[in-house]
DNA sequence: ACATATTCCTACCGAGAGAGTAGGATTTGT
DNA sequence: ACAAATCCTACTCTCTCGGTAGGAATATGT
């Protein structure tokens, strides 16, 4: 497994908020409610975003967190890249370029890269957005079988 | 981190014993060696290896371990799905369907079901023998600096 | 002014997985 | 008989994940 409660919970958080679009903050006990998460975990996630950037937000009364953008200026890659720090594959891969002594003569290497980059181009080509719209046909791809059959 | 040193040890051997090619079994003290890596921790590696099928080996002096098939037979989803158990980026995905209870009403599934789909069949389309070959071009497609531009 | 609702910050903790180690039993070729 | 190998079981150490706890700072409504 590659992405851990961490990241998952921030996407979550973010679809939360996206759905609430611009009516004003949504504070933290709200968004653990309706999620059913532990605030005091949440707190610490949503800490992450927010430092990123990802988010505006309000302390005091009726305080609380929104969007800093657009919904669908958010890629996947972005939210996940920040709560999990790495979405390498291997540790042979770190982000910024590749660090392993053995690198040159690694033939494994090429392997781990190419899947590094099939992962890292399907989260960048997916936004808030197309979660929230529920486009399946983005996410699932031909795998979608809900979706008209791609031809 | 999806793929631990387990699955990375256990095709950094499968490669090993695929260069050797039909001649005789292969002792794991000459692929340790060879690969530089602790015999004992390697030993247990092998012998997921071995029990799933993958293998062939010989016991007592000038045993050791052999491929069971031809390197072309091997795609490398299966021999990760084999070492790490899973290959799924998050743990409400496993093998064999889903499993969570929020998954009629969940937003982020699909996401998470597209990027998994991804992965397996990225895994799914490279073997054994891509990787002896240096197959740049199947494993880093577009994103191959050394390889002919596709058009 | 004050109570209240909220974010913000630091520190701590238990369980489990990852990454090996250790020691010996068993099998086979010479 | 002996050496070289696989096979098997159990143990250990460290680190990350997943979460908890307590309080300080800040804004708002009355």
């Amino acid at each position: 497994m590659m992405v851990s409660t961490k990241g998952r919970y921030a996407l979550t958080v973010m679809v939360e908020l996206a759905r609430k679009g611009e009516n004003g903050y949504v504070s933290l006990s709200d968004i653990a409610e309706s999620e059913n998460l532990s605030m005091k975990y949440l707190e610490s996630i949503i800490a992450i975003l927010n430092k990123g950037g990802l988010l505006k937000s309000l302390r005091g009364k009726n305080g609380g967190y929104m969007l800093a953008r657009d919904p669908k200026d958010y890629t996947i890659n972005e939210i996940l890249l920040l709560t999990e720090g790495t979405l390498a594959p291997v540790n042979c891969i770190m982000q910024e370029g590749v660090q392993c002594e053995k690198a040159a003569t690694c033939s494994t290497l090429p392997l781990w890269a190419g899947l590094d980059k099939v992962i890292e181009n399907y989260l960048k080509g997916i936004t808030l957005e197309d979660i929230i719209k529920g486009n399946r046909k983005k996410m699932l791809g031909d795998y979608c079988e809900s979706c008209e059959p791609a031809k």
